[in-house]
DNA sequence: TATTTATCCTTCCGGTTTAGTAGGAAAAAA
DNA sequence: TTTTTTCCTACTAAACCGGAAGGATAAATA
């Protein structure tokens, strides 16, 4: 039960914006890249999904980069994970009951809810500016 | 960030273990993989490890199966993934620091403690007895 | 205006993992 | 000796993961 690539890279990408926010100039991908050593053509991938869901503004050409659409402590570890991960419980059938045709006799699904909410409570509550600081 | 169905169904046939604990006759696959709706076959692969990590014993012939080798309070819900899935961190580096590199200066790795601490608590402190009650 | 620096957009791909299935051997009870 | 059951070793199709490739578009600067 591992967060892949996405989550974990999105994460610190995330953390480089919120480190730069209140800065005049955006941080470019190049840069970003060049401090997690992760690659510009899987960073652009990433953050794809971010800008859509309105975290994140761009501006392009010379001098460009990405800034946060919102303050850091308005942004939370869990919306990130949410974004690039998708649906982050633990078991799918918490989310979406039409999942399993044994939902009403289930007996592991109290369980599996009690671990979803653990795990969403953990993430959900901190945010960006928390985890900088942290 | 699932767990697989090795967690899922290995977690249910502990549970029908769970409540066939006491029981004179010890419970066979087949009736497990009936009530589960699982196939046999795959439960065959699943209750391998659960045995060898001590938490099954078996009985083999006709009038076979298999019954918990210890009290259902004294299994927890964490023991039985942690066998299927291996470890349930939900990042690598938290249980193995030297999986990366960047262990010193990474700004994310406070942060997957955290929610590394939340699923362990959540998961650990449940026993079978408890998961089958709720 | 030409160049550079960026974002933006679409596509592809090899490797690993997942979720099983298949086929039988060995043991114990009836 | 037949049936029921565990035990053991392989095999595999499909999905997912972790990127790389190649360029188009836009903005700043020289």
């Amino acid at each position: 039960m591992k967060l892949s690539t996405r989550g974990r890279y999105g994460t610190r990408l995330m953390l480089q914006l919120a480190a730069n926010y209140g800065k005049k100039t955006p941080l470019p991908l190049t840069e970003i890249a060049r401090r997690e050593e992760i690659s510009v053509k899987y960073l652009e991938q990433l953050i794809i999904p971010l800008k859509a869901a309105g975290l994140i503004e761009s501006r392009r050409g010379a001098h460009g980069g990405y800034v946060l659409a919102k303050d850091p402590d308005e942004i939370t570890i869990g919306q990130v994970l949410q974004i690039l991960e998708g649906n982050i419980s633990p078991v799918p059938c918490v989310k979406d009951p039409s999942f399993c045709i044994k939902y009403e006799t289930c007996n592991t699904r109290k369980l599996w809810e009690t671990m979803d909410k653990a795990i969403s409570k953990s993430v959900c509550e901190m945010t960006l500016k928390e985890a900088l600081s942290a």
